[in-house]
DNA sequence: CTGTTAGCGCATTCAC
DNA sequence: GTGAATGCGCTAACAG
């Protein structure tokens, strides 16, 4: 039972059955062809014995196809990655596919990097999660490396904007930061200040110009923005800017939950009460977001369900045009933005 | 520089450069032997016009050898896992590796069918991140699987207990609870309540009896434990439940953050004030929840640390015999247990 | 229904 | 320093 060196290959359990690699292959895999019973079983029973486990690498190059997808995220740590992750790789599972994670940090080079690996593995779809940035180059690179995956046979779909070549589950996140500011406004707020995010990342862009035409087309003034990073320390100094800056808001909407919530300490760091003194509100509605006080007001994003999404539209047969769903997200207003007045 | 079909393969290079194979292949991996430079160049140059990507599943095939780890993990949507997950994926990217994703989502049958796909793929290495179980025959399976794996050549690290004979990353629960418990008691706690999340998980198991004893060591009596999932919702409950219980505590320590989080919503939905009537305190530290109100009192795990270590253990030369390293955490006292009477 | 054989794409002996 | 040939483990024709 216990080999020298290396592993169990199928001719060691064709040779311990005492049939051909053929009739051990078929019968172990199912191919189309049918094996007799007893042969079969007996096939089965060496290769437990043996502690058989098929070589991928080989049933792929014999084969010609593999059973991985990758998952490319800008921040595995982050909330919003992490939740799609979750139902990217459960979808997976249950389609008997492998998960390749890859970790851009938001760096565009990384991107193309894990985008040629996933290539060189043969992988049999990518799943691109994140936004688009500005920067129509680096777009374009991504096209071009998403064109040459799709050459090598692979499927790609992005989670994002409608800005690739490529299946997109397309977040609607103008439409869902606009439908915010409306209800906001219907609220009595009117004073808007905006937490925007970095200026080249579309996601930011988008939310913040839907907020934006949503308090205007509201009758309010245009919000007051001030960029930061995307994260909770972004949110944190940009809060503090805002704050600085002497300006009279009465609800700021930071372009993500995560931003919300350094938002939050930096009032609280100034003193200020909470939803009383000011009202904020986030986007995405982060699960492990949802206990902190007061509760926020956010845009609700189906991360788990769009991960699945994914994995269907990539285990789906292939069209002839990217085929391109939305989805938009719902307003929950909770108690950090009481109604005004 | 369109193929047809399926990919550009190393002898479409090698003819576009008029060389060999041989040549193709020493030219673009650097290999021990030396091709004359204008060779090379020309290659390169020709796989640059064809856009060439190796194929990984051949290397791997006649290298004997691949570049992916596998990351086995019980929920990459908890903020504890992804935390490691991303140092883990980060650590990857500088050493070359890919990194599999696994979720197990706690199913201990899913372990085995990871880690034998793992085999299958003839990983370089799988990091087994999370709790072990109280179930000896839990642990023995995987201890096979284990050792089948490591006889194929592949090295195996683990995040939680020494309880596999495999290189162990050990975090010390029980010492880490059992400070957090006297550090309480100093503070003037004596009644202590604890929400001890499932009692067939290790790390739960550990933190609850190291707290208990660092609790009685610090002459309180026995702290009351009530048992659920190790989850918001299982915090949330377990809360409710002691809530009902009518007993009197004036601290309860929650055996991970998460939990601590549904818990503080709990006393909220009884109308409790925080941290007055009641301190919480929890285990991990993950920075999700720093902002949370109270701030939480907790043991800090250096979690994505955690997860550069593995995968550095990972890369090592193998010992003789499994390596354990140990990961105490470090006491953080916030507003969630001010000072006691 | 079973066995023999020819690749899959690449790294690596071995000759030159 | 280069090229031709072998084999990695498996599947899929192809014969029998």
């Amino acid at each position: 039972m216990v080999q020298s060196g290396g592993s169990v290959t199928l001719s060691d359990v064709a040779r311990e059955a005492g049939v051909s690699v053929a009739t051990a292959s078929r019968a172990l895999n199912g191919s189309s062809r049918t094996v007799r019973p007893d042969l079969s079983a007996r096939v089965a029973a060496a290769a437990r014995r043996l502690d058989y486990a098929p070589n991928a690498q080989a049933q792929a190059m014999a084969r010609g196809a593999t059973t991985m997808v990758g998952l490319i995220v800008h921040d595995i740590a982050d909330p919003y990655f992490s939740a799609i992750a979750a139902g990217v790789s459960r979808a997976a599972d249950d389609a008997g596919l492998l998960v390749m994670l890859s970790n851009t940090l938001g760096r565009p080079e990384q991107e193309l990097r894990y985008l040629k690996a996933l290539r060189a593995q043969r992988g049999r779809a990518a799943i691109l999660v994140g936004s688009q940035r500005t920067d129509r180059d680096h777009s374009a690179a991504v096209s071009s490396e998403v064109a040459a995956f799709e050459h090598a046979g692979g499927r790609v779909v992005a989670i994002s904007q409608a800005r690739l070549p490529v299946d997109t589950i397309v977040i609607e996140n103008a439409a869902g930061a606009g439908a915010l500011a409306r209800k906001l406004a219907e609220m009595g707020h009117s004073r808007f200040g905006v937490l925007a995010g970095p200026s080249d990342l579309l996601t930011a862009r988008d939310r913040h110009r839907g907020f934006q035409r949503g308090a205007v087309d509201a009758g309010c003034a245009p919000p007051i923005a001030v960029h930061g990073a995307f994260t909770r320390d972004g949110g944190h100094s940009a809060m503090a800017q805002l704050l600085d800056s002497g300006c009279q808001i009465d609800c700021v909407f930071a372009v993500n939950d995560v931003m919300a919530v350094g938002a939050i300490a930096a009032c609280r760091d100034r003193g200020l009460q909470l939803p009383k003194d000011l009202a904020i509100a986030g986007f995405d509605d982060i699960a492990t977001l949802r206990d902190i006080t007061p509760s926020l007001t956010t845009v609700r994003l189906p991360l788990t369900e769009l991960g699945k999404q994914a994995m269907e539209l990539v285990t789906a047969p292939p069209g002839t045009a990217p085929k391109r769903s939305r989805v938009k997200g719902t307003v929950v207003i909770r108690d950090s933005t009481p109604a005004h007045r």
